[in-house]
DNA sequence: GCCAACGTTGGC
DNA sequence: GCCAACGTTGGC
């Protein structure tokens, strides 16, 4: 069982787009960044949790709760030349990105901000979100992580 | 393989 | 809107 935090841009699809989704479940499309496509690739696997973050919006923080419901399978959107996240040189017998499903466990009761997690960031010393520079749309937390923070809720 | 230019992310 | 950080691209 692995832990990780997704990061969506609110305006974009938030954690209320998920609740009404249906089944509460979305496909994690759009990643274009190696990284991220390796953890997607080797490391995410079905019944992993997930912390649904809120980023670029006013209250930049912790909605929610999701799980990982599916091993990850072909963006389809990187083949669309009309989709914004159109890769010309991804070869459809090969697919260069991937995506996964996601559904939406719960709401957290308030959001955990970013603001609220920097001030823990004595017993969060590793946390990813926290470390400057850090711009992955899909993180790795360890298990005291993942624990310590939901104590704050 | 180096590195400058450029694009993107995301907090503020 | 600004800007620091960082990934990618492409000329050499």
């Amino acid at each position: 069982m692995q832990y990780w935090l997704l990061k969506s841009e609110p305006e974009t699809f938030s954690i209320d787009d998920l609740a009404a989704a249906p089944n509460k479940t979305t496909y994690w499309d759009g990643v274009r960044n190696y990284q991220v496509r390796n953890f997607m690739r080797d490391a995410m696997k079905p019944g992993d949790l997930g912390f649904f973050y809120h980023s670029s919006c006013a209250i930049p923080g912790i909605t929610g709760i999701v799980k990982i419901t599916c091993d990850a399978y072909s963006d389809h959107t990187q083949f669309d030349h009309k989709h914004a996240h159109y890769d010309p040189d991804s070869d459809p017998q090969s697919p260069r990105w991937l995506m996964m499903d996601v559904k939406l466990q719960r709401k957290l009761k308030r959001i955990i901000t970013l603001d609220e997690l920097r001030q823990h960031q004595k017993q969060l010393p590793e946390l990813l979100i926290l470390k400057r520079g850090n711009r992955l749309s899909v993180t790795p937390l360890t298990e005291h992580e993942w624990k310590y923070i939901l104590t704050l809720e």
